[in-house]
DNA sequence: TGTACATCAGTGAACGCGCGTTCACTGATGTAC
DNA sequence: TGTACATCAGTGAACGCGCGTTCACTGATGTAC
């Protein structure tokens, strides 16, 4: 209960929907979905509950807003890891070790884009440009003749689905005895886009 | 509200507890986790709430017995699969088929064996026995020699992973230009257990 | 330079909901004598 | 064969909780005249 609040001057009232947010994903972060709720967002910037209203017409578009917003982290995170190299398998290993680290990182933030059944309904814009990072870094490797594949956007679809599979499993079960969690994302990149191991 | 409910005969109680749990395993599938509530169940049932404490201490209880039966229903319907199969590649090959139709049609009741964060913290023997099935089933190609892999462990992990990651996947993005299943399948098992593609 | 006023940023109380759980109970049914 | 009684299967009312959302409002602040 932060009680030190100072309302926002006028014209700046804006600044709040900043806050509203930053609660919001702070409580994602830690208590997944469910623990995103508008009283605690509330509680937690030091405001009435009823004040999100002039910001956010009811806590769905929260929870949208969130879901867009870890897409593009996502897809700044994997950019950024790709950017680093010129070479395409790295470029690939790269992308791919930045998506697990993201998921690893924020487990919650990547459930909640990936999981949540209701708001993926519709197609996000913000969800096809993080995918399509994976099938250019795979189509440079094709290109590059590094990989011996011909359908980037089913390989990269395998890789993503099975990369997504390890990410949700593994926090899931922690008393199952994981392999080398490197050795399975090369074992998964490699055997699904036809190229060779990294080392 | 079915109505007509009569009350069990006396030393006939404990057929109460498989009407309640009838009443969950419905309301898991067709509401997921967050649809398993006592006094939904009770109204199913056509009891009162507090009725199904003669039969479980509290609503943990239910689900986590639910976890249990839909791992005990998915290692049935493996191991079916497997045994109508002499043939080792064709052995994995069913094990793998029957786990993504498991996965497919009863999708809550797999998310909630899998997904579930706090119910799993400490390994489930019912969750082990099922996994087993897939280390042998890759084993058994090993032995035969249809599989070039010295690791089924770590194979049927990878396998699971990725098969894992295909069936949460794709119901929760029904809008993504999914490749045909069977064929994504395939390259996911014959890549993953180095073991040639079923026809 | 002073003041009326519109606007803006928020508030506090209340609503109805479904939930898990507790408590003291009821009424049919089988059993012992 | 009759009856008192223990047991069993289940009930109904109530608790406190957190929730999303609505409503009528307040009080500071900048602006127009």
């Amino acid at each position: 209960m932060p009680k030190g609040r100072t309302r926002n001057r006028r014209g700046e009232g804006a600044r709040l929907r900043e806050e509203i947010l930053q609660a919001a994903r702070a409580l994602l972060e830690e208590d997944g979905e469910r623990g995103v709720s508008l009283r605690r967002i509330a509680r937690d910037v030091g405001i009435a509950a009823p004040s999100i209203y002039a910001h956010f017409p009811d806590r769905d578009e929260i929870v949208s807003a969130l879901v867009d917003e870890a897409f593009d982290e996502l897809s700044e995170a994997v950019t950024a890891a790709i950017d680093a190299h010129v070479d395409p398998a790295k470029r690939l290993w790269a992308a791919c070790t930045a998506y697990m680290e993201f998921a690893t990182l924020l487990p919650n933030r990547y459930d909640l884009a990936f999981a949540s059944r209701d708001s993926n309904a519709t197609p996000r814009a913000s969800a096809t440009r993080a995918f399509m990072l994976l099938v250019d870094a795979v189509s440079g490797c094709i290109d590059a003749g590094v990989s011996t594949s011909t359908d980037p956007f089913g390989d990269a679809t395998a890789i993503w689905v099975a990369m997504h599979g390890y990410a949700t499993l593994r926090p899931s079960r922690p008393a199952f005895p994981w392999p080398d969690s490197t050795a399975t994302l090369n074992r998964i990149v490699s055997a699904l886009a036809s190229v060779p191991a990294q080392t």
